[in-house]
RNA sequence: GGAGAGAUGGCCGAGUGGUCGAAGGCGCACGCCUGGAAAGUGUGUAUACCUCACAAGGGUAUCGAGGGUUCGAAUCCCUCUCUCUCCGCCA
């Protein structure tokens, strides 16, 4: 959520840079501004009235002690009018906050200066691409085959039990998501994120402090017997911890990791997109999450950015990153790099992970704050990416890695699977 | 699920209708003391919004959350949430 005061100070320069995510801001930030200075004139006089009768009080109890008891009732009757008025007013501010409130929370994050104009994912900007996306033979298979091929994940299953997106993974397949989660982890501590194991289930405060809710909340299962939902990530959990605190700058950068399922509805999608791994209802994911300060968060981007690519490079696998173009960049998100691995049999690039700043955001929507230096409270940016989602990555290890002789598993895996080929 | 107790500032802890944003202690910051340190000692130490220059100063709100009684509520009443103890159930 922005802050109000952006809106108050800046309200041409807000509406020209959310026009870079193709977001028309005009009418609500007119409508911000109106209710903005309504709101702050009801809060004046509001606070003048209740000043007023707090000083009657007082007066009232002065003469009651000094025994003037006719005094004090005169003084009485002046309070009731006092008290509608404080009612009313009471009442009217209460609206325009709320009103203040519905309109901050439509308006996106606005995208950072360097972020390239765009409509949709064909406009993001490559920054870098490496690794061999050499050619497979011609009868190369796509991982939904070689999947059954060497009975690793049984689709049909998890459709019979749950439905579709919900893969049952088996023997090998099962010992390599598990091994994919243990190597994640392990290289995240040593680059000193805490691991933290969070619960699945958010509460709705949760939920809407990362922005999942308002605006996403058909993409999330609800559980509505306790109002708990899903988490679609472990961002949501993991970010949360830090909801309404404020830090000290010393503590500050935090960086977290955490595995966790992942549940997301994903209506919509149809076709290749959806076909074996590409996309799931519940599928596993290692998250990391960092907060730090206003003047090092981008940096902090790029330190994150080179550390999933990292990881990419240890699994061999060929990947490029994208800058995402305004158009495709998120609701929440003031700049976000795609990391992208090449599937060889498919022929396409999957996205593995999305590496976002999203600056003051989920931290004023949080009340995540910190203690600078000069003891003043301040915002904190926090940032998240995966590192990495499981499904794709094992749709790329199968297709990039497949011969005549099975699969191999890159070195870096073998310590943690106990094998090297899948056949 | 049943019965009971409780929720106060960074922490501990007082406070049952007015002088309470809240005693006292701890912690923390700065100063004094000291050759240096400890001890001692002095001062300060919440957040949000409004006014305003995002200064100083001032106003308002906040003692789990929301509502009510009252001229006036941390203190009384109602509802909710959470925590703890005991019982039940249970991986």
């Amino acid at each position: 959520m922005l802050q109000i005061h952006l809106i108050r100070n800046e309200a041409e320069d807000v509406i020209k840079k959310l026009q870079i995510k193709n977001f028309d801001a005009k009418e609500i930030v007119e409508n911000l501004l109106n209710v903005d200075v309504k709101r702050r004139s009801t809060q004046k006089k509001l606070d003048d009235t209740l000043a007023e009768s707090n000083a009657i009080a007082k007066e009232i109890g002065n003469l009651f002690k000094s025994g003037k008891q006719s005094e004090a009732n005169e003084l009485r009757s002046k309070t009731t009018e006092l008290k509608q008025l404080v009612k009313d007013l009471q009442e009217e501010l209460n609206n325009l906050e709320n009103e203040q409130n519905n309109l901050l929370v439509q308006l996106p994050n606005v995208p950072h200066e360097s972020v390239p104009a765009g409509k949709t994912s064909e406009d993001n900007e490559i920054v870098s691409q490496e690794g061999d996306i050499g050619e497979l033979s011609t009868d190369a298979l796509p991982h939904w085959e070689l999947t059954s091929k060497y009975d690793v994940i049984d689709f049909e299953l998890g459709t019979k039990i749950t439905g579709a997106g919900f893969p049952v993974y088996k023997g090998k397949g099962a010992k390599l998501q598990r091994a994919l989660i243990s190597f994640f982890l392990d290289q995240a501590i040593e680059a000193g994120y805490v691991e933290y194991q969070p619960p699945l289930l958010v509460n709705e405060a949760s939920a809407y402090a990362t922005g999942q809710l308002p605006d996403k909340d058909g993409q999330m299962y609800h559980v509505p017997l306790d109002n708990l939902y899903l988490i679609p990530t472990a961002e949501v959990p993991v970010t949360n911890f830090y909801r309404d605190i404020i830090l000290q700058e010393d503590q500050l950068p935090i960086k977290s990791t955490a595995y966790s399922v992942c549940f997301r509805r994903e209506a919509g999608s149809y076709g290749k997109d959806v076909r074996g791994l590409n996309r799931l209802h519940q599928f596993d994911k290692v998250e990391i999450v960092q907060v730090t300060t206003p003047e090092k968060s981008y940096d902090t981007l790029e330190e994150m950015l080179a550390y999933v690519s990292g990881i990419l490079r240890k699994l061999e696998l060929p990947f490029r990153v994208a800058k995402l173009c305004g158009g495709d960049l998120s609701f929440a998100s003031a700049m976000t790099y795609d990391m992208e691995v090449y599937s060889a049999a498919q022929k396409r690039w999957l996205e593995v992970s999305s590496i976002s700043n999203f600056v003051t955001f989920q931290s004023n929507r949080m009340k995540l704050r910190y203690r600078d230096k000069n003891g003043k409270t301040t915002l904190a940016h926090t940032l998240n990416g995966s590192a990495l989602a499981l499904p794709r990555i094992l749709a790329a290890l199968l297709e990039n890695n497949q011969t005549p002789e099975g699969i191999k598993i890159p070195e870096a895996l073998v310590p943690y699977t106990g094998f090297d080929i899948i056949d």
